[in-house]
DNA sequence: TGCATTTGCCTAAAGCCTTTAGGCAAATTA
DNA sequence: TAATTTGCCTAAAGGCTTTAGGCAAATGCA
């Protein structure tokens, strides 16, 4: 048997694929090395243990995430930058199930502190610039815009919103616009 | 080696106490078969498989919920019944994150309708009865709400919010006073 | 080019979780 | 009290995780 070529970017690669097309919490290493027709132990070499494995996923996809939001932050502000911020982590989550699914993660301190997720707060705070906060405000709003983004991601990939009118498209305009109408008129204290 | 007295209920609410003290997918039939001193296939004449316990500890908490929900909301309207119900899901989430995460796992659509989830939506449309929305202005608002409750607790669980100023506390009462300027001020399309 | 070292994948094995089949005895019912 | 049901058990098969130790291919160095 000759060798197949494995490394750990590879692996967290087809971790994520797979984490996409059957879920990320049936990522297994015994299923990966299956994916490579390898057997199991030998990936032992390339990652410390399936939680080792779970965590490079993580921070692929908040990577990803990060990249993507970056590119679609460029050359907007105000609303635009706000609806297009948004709607990456909208798409991410439905083009990549598993992925994002995997970005909610929940990473030790140090892990987190090190990873993508600081840009995502940096960007988030990049779009406020287009509304008039100031601190703390500015901080209130960052964790509510984290929250809507998250919680309608979430609850819209778990099938809360599909099977009943209006579409979730229509609803997500709207929660759009009612954000960008708050923040332009945060209520004072 | 006399009877226990097994039986489904007491494995879903032993479920539940032993998802808020070791996490919610650290729950395996195992794992309560040894907390009833009892062996493994015992449990199976009680629930049909490891995910049909899941699933149970899933409906226990959503009945919970929607208890505590509907709990807070008598005698109140507005602003008070919208901070009292939101209050319910973060307090629950802190008393139980077991739970809190089982209330989160995906049911089939059947299960799902049979749920108490129906409950929760209707607390929150008699929410709403307090502002002055109508459809399909109502439905959107109801899904940005359990966005925004869902996605504030979960973050905050996940430890998102901590270890930064300013704390959680104040963050989440200003996110309350936000709603509630959105909601009386619901924007045109 | 030949040898030594490193690296990559393998076999083996132990431990834990899930699930099914079949059995015996306690509890319930008649 | 006898018959039936019910509850928990033993046994066993299959899957995932992880560690230990081995052989051979790839790489580095004379």
């Amino acid at each position: 048997m000759g060798r197949v070529g494995l490394n750990t970017e590879r692996l967290t690669r087809a971790g994520a694929e797979l984490a996409d097309e059957v879920g990320f919490d049936q990522v297994t290493v015994s299923a990966l090395a299956r994916r490579f027709d390898v057997k199991v132990a030998s990936l032992y070499s390339h990652v410390k243990n399936s939680q080792d494995l779970r965590t490079r996923i993580a921070l692929l996809a908040l990577d990803e995430l990060a990249e993507r939001g970056a590119a679609a932050l460029a050359g907007r502000a105000g609303k635009d930058a706000l609806t297009a911020f948004a709607g990456v982590y909208r798409d991410y989550a439905r083009e990549h199930p598993g992925r994002y699914a995997a970005a909610q993660l929940r990473l030790d301190p140090e892990t987190a502190a090190a990873s993508a997720g600081v840009k995502h707060a940096r960007m988030m705070r990049a779009i406020l610039r287009g509304y008039d906060l100031t601190e703390p405000d500015e901080t209130h709003a960052v964790r509510m815009l984290g929250s809507v983004f998250h919680g309608y991601v979430s609850l819209e990939m778990s099938g809360g919103f599909s099977h009943s009118a209006p579409d979730s498209e229509e609803s997500w305009a709207r929660v759009m616009d009612a954000l960008d109408a708050l923040l332009r008129n945060w209520p004072a204290p």
